[in-house]
DNA sequence: TGAATAGTTGAACAATTATTCAACTATGAT
DNA sequence: ATCATAGTTGAATAATTGTTCAACTATTCA
C-alpha cells in the first residue's frame, strides 16, 4: 500500500494551496471507496433511510458477509454511520456529504 | 473487470431515482480515476494553468510513461483537455467538475 | 536525410482489492 | 443451557491496477 508521506510537519510546505501529501493521500483513501458500483449501490440503498444489513442485502442481492465487508470500509470512511437495535445493526449515511459527493460524479457522466 | 449490465433499455427500470446499472458503474469508474494520490497530484499541478508533460513531471517527480500514462485514464474520464503545439502537448482541466469534486472530498476528510 | 526532442504505447511485474467460505461473537427466545 | 437469528471477521483466490522498461510515432532542426 502506498503510505502516507514520513515527512515532519515542517517539512510539509504547502505551496499555492495544494495538500500536502498526506491530505492527498485521505482524499485517494475517499474516493476509493466510492469507486465500486457495489458501494454505491449500499449507500443508494440507505438514501432514503436507515436500514439493517439483511435488508440492505435484499435491496442490493449480495451475500451478508460481502455487504458486511462493504460496510466496514464505508464505516471506516465516516460515509456512514451504525446503531444497534437488539440484534439488528441499523446503517445510515454519517451526513450530506455522500449525496453531494455522489451527486457531482452523477453529474458529470451526465454530460454527454 | 465488472462489465456494464447487459440489460435491455426496456429492463432498467428505475426506482426510487436510484441510477440504473450502467449509471453506476460509470459513476464507479469516474471515482476510480480520483483514486489514486498521484492523479489528483496530476490535476493539481493543472488548477492554475495549462502544462506540457515535461513541466507536469517536474512538479509530480515521476517519469514521462509514468505521467502520460495517467494522462491517458484523466483524459479517457473526459477530466482533462489536450492541446498541440509542435511537438508539446499541453494538458488543461477539461472543465469546473475537477475543482468542485476534490473541494467536496477536501471538505469532507477536514472535517475530523 | 539524420539526429534530437516530446510524448505514446504494450507487456510484465508487484501490489491492491472484492468476493467467497468457514468459523466466529452476540443477542433473544425456549 | 440450547438453539436460532443477525452480523462480523480472517484467510484464500481471482481480478484489477500503477509503475517500469523498451520500443515506438511525431515533430523540429541542421
Amino acid at each position: 500500500m502506498k503510505r502516507k508521506s514520513n515527512l515532519t510537519s515542517a517539512e510539509q510546505i504547502e505551496v499555492f494551496g495544494a495538500p500536502d501529501e498526506d491530505a492527498l493521500f485521505d482524499m485517494a483513501e475517499l474516493f476509493k471507496v466510492f469507486a465500486d458500483s457495489t458501494r454505491i449501490r449500499i449507500l443508494y440503498a440507505m438514501f432514503e433511510t436507515e436500514l439493517n444489513v439483511s435488508q440492505i442485502c435484499d435491496k442490493v442481492e449480495m451475500t451478508i458477509s460481502a455487504v458486511s465487508h462493504q460496510l466496514r470500509l464505508l464505516k471506516q470512511a465516516k460515509l456512514v454511520r451504525c446503531r444497534r437495535e437488539g440484534r439488528k445493526a441499523y446503517y445510515m449515511l454519517a451526513d450530506d456529504h455522500v449525496k453531494t459527493i455522489i451527486g457531482m460524479a452523477k453529474e458529470h457522466i451526465e454530460e454527454e
